[in-house]
DNA sequence: GTTGAAAGCGTGGTGAC
DNA sequence: GTCACCACGCTTTCAAC
């Protein structure tokens, strides 16, 4: 696991189907040098697999999503945080963070109506003093991870 | 958009590498007629391009996240700003907002030195006039979606 | 252990139907 | 949508570092 490994999988996470030959002469390699290292990662499980990105409106219509800073009260239990948050199908992705708001969170739901039931349920949460929102107007990015 | 398009997506979403013979033999199509048929999804935007799974732990470590709203001057260029979003490997979503800022973009890198190049990509690119981050202290929720 | 070069062959990409 | 074509890139082997 080297600089070379991390400038390829950089490569191909912008294009997972790059040939091995293109990345071997951005990287300064050979093609079949390029393959035995992409072997090794997914041997190793570093890399898990190739995958298709898709977009999310393409399949169930156009959905909404926001993201939601979270103000609490006092002392901030992560633990319970995250089994409220896990509770809430709409939750993306969430997490403490530096700043003014104690946590941020990532929703997607099919439409309005259950984006403010799942925002309700966050502000249930205990601690939760209030929560600030942003819808997202138009997505840019979005990666599997 | 039919049944066939679907089946695709869905072997693709397993082997974003799968050749178009073999998916053609499996949803059974030729491998031209699969080509077409992935041509098409791609310049209608349902795929928005193909990448690589990579276990973020077993890259480096835990990593660093943070979420960095983008103010911009003047009028906001979408398409602008999602291809310079494109390129830098560290965005994991990121999507125009409501709010103060512009946009909102999350970051994922292995450590906080690539945090900031990353960071300073964003700052280079036209109209954006400054950012505002808060870093990941714990990940609560991740769904891959 | 790693790599690069060459050969054979499978596959992608395109055009005609 | 299929079939046929050609060129390119992948895969493998082998020798060398």
């Amino acid at each position: 696991m080297d600089a070379t490994d991390r400038r390829l999988l950089d490569l191909l996470r912008v294009d997972g189907r790059a040939g091995w030959a293109e990345l071997g002469e951005r990287v300064g390699l050979s093609a079949s040098a390029v393959r035995r290292r992409v072997d090794r990662l997914s041997a190793r499980g570093v890399i898990t697999g190739f995958t298709v990105q898709v977009d999310p409106d393409a399949e169930t219509g156009p959905g909404v999503e926001a993201y939601v800073e979270l103000f609490c009260r006092g002392t901030v239990a992560p633990g319970e945080l995250q089994r409220m948050l896990s509770a809430v199908p709409e939750v993306v992705s969430a997490g403490t963070i530096t700043g003014e708001a104690d946590a941020i969170v990532h929703l997607r739901s099919r439409d309005v109506r259950a984006l403010e039931d799942a925002l309700e349920r966050l502000r249930m949460a205990a601690n939760v003093d209030h929560t600030r929102s942003a819808v997202v107007l138009s997505r840019l990015v979005h990666r599997s991870a």
